[in-house]
DNA sequence: GCCACCACTGGTGTATACATATGATGCGCC
DNA sequence: GGCGCATCATATGTATACACCAGTGGTGGC
């Protein structure tokens, strides 16, 4: 495990109060998100206690919980690792999402209030400024931001709910297949079209731009056979 | 906690070795559908730990994975209780499916090897003699598995796991909202029909049929207004 | 020199004890 | 008689101890 993050973690919760496991999924999730915690790293549940403080019942909660949400590899007395998704389940979870993400938007396509629209427009506009800004994190923050107002917001609950879990597994393949030299992922001027449409109600649009969108997304990662060599190297460098 | 289902767990503990949280798992799944363990039931884990000869640990791991499954409620501090979704979540769980299994469907059709489509006519004949002879239980399992072997085979893992979730889910909502004096939701020929188009690999028309059997299937439910009264008799009645 | 076996270490699986929160009950006061 | 508060029973939250399992390295036999 990364001692740098083990630093940072240290840090936040000398901030904070109690650690509870909802804690532990959040710090771990966000790190994965970042690749400060890459795929195939292990996670003793000890480890993570020491790091958090807690005893083993609270992470192994935690660890009950990544599991379902397909962030980490947890089998039978073996240690949790971070999941390494191959490239053929990146591609499905990307058909999955533009099948979800496409009818919530046609779902939600006028049916926001303004209040939701505005918020939208703001994470919008930051999100160019953060791209114009060379600030990659908080581009990646205000783009997640903007699906994940259309998953809460949106007028079925359940398929919301089944949105926000493919955001999380997108972005975590996004930083693991993401083009060798490629700054950003950054799509100009698409969710401020998905903006209009959504506004002024016009679901198949809405519906097309997310799925143009995510298309687009795809297309910028790097699915070719490399995905063997990836592979190989989890297996063989084993720490990564 | 019923004292009957109690009964027919100790049976099917002495038969098998030892039991794991996967076990629970089971057995608590299948009585929510069955309706032995009716929502609201109080689920204590000491009581559960004792029913299954476990302790705390297991039993709370399997509660863990039967609230992310949406079986059970678990809230800080509260003894987990079946859960007991109301007529919106119903709606919005059909609406996920339909999404959901439809596009699975399409994706399918024409690629399922022939074993797979054998196996799936012989669950759609016994499904229709099941119903002939009045065998309801019998009827729902062989029509479950149609619907697993569709999500289990499916080219989209991820979206076929999506899918296996949402079959329980509505599964237990059916259950729940069953027009009352209703004796089976047997619909005859959908899954027959169904099965002819993924074999003649129909994608257009095998959607249309999985979106068609599951609209005339919420057709069936009680999804009135009585729902208000179903809140209030949950709410002062407790026990259920 | 190579293969099989064995002990060791690191880690999870499970049970249990103690701390704490929550809902119910019954008493006393108003 | 009704309302509020203390008290208790019940159940969960957390930590910890012990048993078991898996991978690993070394060692002895062949």
């Amino acid at each position: 495990m990364s001692n740098a993050w083990q630093q940072e973690v240290l840090a936040e919760i000398k901030a904070g109060g109690r650690i509870s496991d909802g804690d532990i999924v959040r710090q771990v999730r966000r790190a994965v998100l970042a690749q400060r915690l890459p795929p195939g790293t292990r996670l003793p549940e000890v480890t993570l206690g020491e790091v958090f403080g807690v005893s083993r019942s609270v992470v192994r909660k935690a660890l009950t919980r990544l599991a379902s949400e397909y962030v980490v590899d947890q089998r039978p007395n073996q240690v949790a690792r971070v999941r390494s998704p191959d490239v053929d389940e990146t591609r499905q979870t990307f058909a999955a999402r533009r099948l979800v993400e496409g009818e919530l938007a046609a779902l939600t396509a006028g049916t926001l209030p303004s209040t939701v629209l505005l918020q939208i427009e703001d994470r919008a506009d930051r999100e160019r400024q953060a791209f114009l800004a060379n600030d990659e994190p908080s581009r990646i923050e205000h783009s997640l931001a903007i699906h994940h107002l259309l998953a809460e917001h949106s007028p079925n609950r359940v398929l919301g709910t089944m949105l926000t879990d493919l955001i999380l597994r997108t972005s975590i393949v996004i930083a693991l297949y993401k083009r060798q030299g490629l700054g950003s992922c950054y799509l100009e001027g698409d969710h401020h079209r998905l903006l209009e449409h959504l506004r002024s109600g016009d679901a198949a649009a809405s519906r097309n731009d997310i799925e143009h969108h995510l298309d687009s997304l795809m297309g910028l990662l790097d699915l070719g056979p490399r995905d063997s060599r990836i592979d190989l190297k989890s297996i063989l460098g084993g720490e990564g």
